[in-house]
DNA sequence: CTCGTGCCTG
DNA sequence: CAGGCACGAG
């Protein structure tokens, strides 16, 4: 609207305007906040092993070695983690680092074997129940069930018995979800730390720095999944089903999203710490994505999410199309050992390829819209040929553009009101140039960095939507239900061919 | 019931 | 821009 915000220097428009700083932010917290859990499992994993064969933790509890260790791995959950948490597990936690430091292989061996076992408690009730819980707006709340079902199973498994303790877990269990919380503020520092710890000092290492994170949390769930394979020929279906549940499309579409390497102000020159990273990829469970949200309270919702939800969970297995059954590819490639070679070649290939659409493809999106308002999905599959088209793909590109759309038509019914309020009679009268400021704001949103060449025919659209527009209200037809729909109909008319170096893959990445 | 759309919210 | 939601077609 204002011009003179073109003035501003991105980095200050983004970090300090733009809300969209906020939701980087909050990103990065559940980031940072699913490593340390990841870590905290470890840890947790550890102890549990070194209580077992060593009288480390004698005192910690007269029930038996595996209720204290469940309760330790519990307690670090409730605090969200354990950076905070120096209570009386203090003196165990340090000997746990150190431990976890020299027999970090060994580790890995012994936790996934444990975390068989613990797959093998919890099978039956959660994979029922997982089952049956079709009804979508349950989905969005399987991630606590989860980790609900995951306690109390530890617990089953420990000593049924410890009622009290269950009692005391629960109120700690319904943590606030504000995003600025004081329990969340550490992921900040913790992803800090991440950072200076991969040697971010500028922008170009800060992309390395994400697209590794994202390494890391996608091929050690696979490699989990396969080496556990390896390991039990009988895996439990749940532990497979329990990594698809938390795939995450989602997950590394965030880190692709985040334009956060743009405003991302380098840390002071840091010291050189241990390559950090493999401790991450080594951990070997499936991490659950407990990332607070809203929950729901609609029961009649069917919506997106849950059936994008479900989709993911199929699709991920079988990227590349619709076609099969949803439910068959999940149960079959989970809970089936036979399937071995097919698991791995898909987790393989799953991974050889970016299944995320990237900020590239946003700004080449928004090119296009000046080109078309109302791609079709086939359209925007030939237009897009870099990206692995899966529903979830194809759904965020239209929603894309049903954003542009939004943008563009309020921006011109904003002008059309402002226009006439200006005592424009004449619908002739209004003509787009491009020095309208229409034109201009238009431009900006979909053209920052301005080096596209846009079409004139845009130019025509939107004086031609704009005339409708004004035409429209100065008949008062806005004071109808749906008034809007005839314009759209129209302005869809006007969609032009897409030229076709939008298809080249270098031209797209030279923008 | 599934799926595609549009609105509107954060 | 993405999440959620209501609605309607099939």
């Amino acid at each position: 609207m204002n011009p003179s915000t073109a003035n501003f220097s991105p980095y200050l428009l983004s970090s300090v305007f733009n809300p969209r700083y906020h939701q980087h932010l909050n990103h990065l917290n559940d980031m940072a906040f699913t490593h340390t859990k990841m870590l905290q499992e470890i840890i947790d994993k550890r102890s549990i092993d070194s209580s077992s064969s060593a009288p480390s933790s004698p005192s910690s509890s007269s029930i038996s070695p595996m209720a204290a260790t469940s309760n330790d791995s519990i307690q670090p959950k409730k605090r969200t983690h354990a950076y905070l948490d120096n209570n009386n597990n203090e003196q165990q936690q340090q000997q746990q680092q150190q431990q976890r430091r020299q027999e970090k292989d060994d580790l890995i061996k012994r936790s996934k074997i444990k975390q068989e076992e613990d797959d093998d408690e919890e099978d039956n009730h959660l994979n029922k129940r997982s089952r049956k819980q079709s009804k979508p707006q349950q989905l969005a709340e399987k991630n606590q069930i989860d980790d609900d079902e995951q306690l109390s199973s530890e617990e089953e498994m420990g000593e049924v018995h410890s009622q009290d303790e269950k009692n005391n877990i629960f109120p700690i269990q319904q943590p606030p979800i504000l995003p600025f919380s004081p329990q969340s503020l550490p992921f900040l520092t913790y992803i800090q730390d991440l950072a200076r710890t991969h040697n971010i000092t500028s922008p170009a290492s800060m992309t390395r720095f994400l697209e590794n994170l994202q390494k890391e949390l996608f091929s050690p769930m696979h490699n989990v999944g396969i080496e556990v394979k390896r390991l039990a020929p009988s895996l439990p279906p749940v532990f497979s089903q329990t990594v698809h549940h938390h795939h995450h499309p989602y997950f590394s579409q965030i880190l692709y999203n985040n334009s956060f390497v743009n405003h991302y102000t380098p840390p002071p020159p840091p010291p050189p710490i241990l390559p950090f990273g493999n401790t991450l990829s080594d951990r070997s469970f499936p991490f659950r994505l407990s990332t607070p949200k809203k929950r729901r309270t609609k029961v009649t919702d069917t919506r997106l999410s849950p059936r994008i939800t479900s989709k993911i969970i199929s699709h991920e297995d079988l990227m590349d199309d619709d076609k099969s059954s949803s439910t068959h590819s999940f149960d079959s490639t989970t809970s089936n050992h036979n399937n071995n070679h097919h698991h791995q070649q898909s987790t393989i290939e799953y991974n050889a390829f970016q299944i995320t659409l990237t900020s590239l493809h946003l700004r080449k999106a928004k090119l296009m819209f000046f080109y078309t308002r109302y791609p079709s999905s086939s359209v925007l599959k030939v237009y897009f040929p870099d990206v692995r088209f899966n529903k979830l793909i194809t759904a965020q590109l239209v929603k894309w553009f049903s954003n542009f759309r939004e943008f563009f038509y309020i921006q011109i019914e904003k002008y059309s009101r402002q226009y006439l309020a200006e005592g424009i009679r004449n619908i002739e009268d209004l003509i787009i140039t491009t020095d309208s400021d229409l034109y201009r704001v238009l431009n900006l949103h979909y053209n920052r960095s301005n080096q596209i060449d846009v079409p004139i025919s845009f130019r025509d659209v939107v004086q031609s939507t704009l005339r409708e527009f004004s035409h429209a209200i100065q008949q008062q037809k806005d004071l109808e239900p749906s008034w809007k729909k005839s314009i759209y109909k129209i302005i869809q008319r006007l969609d032009d061919q897409i030229p076709d170096f939008f298809k080249d893959e270098h031209w797209m990445h030279s923008i």
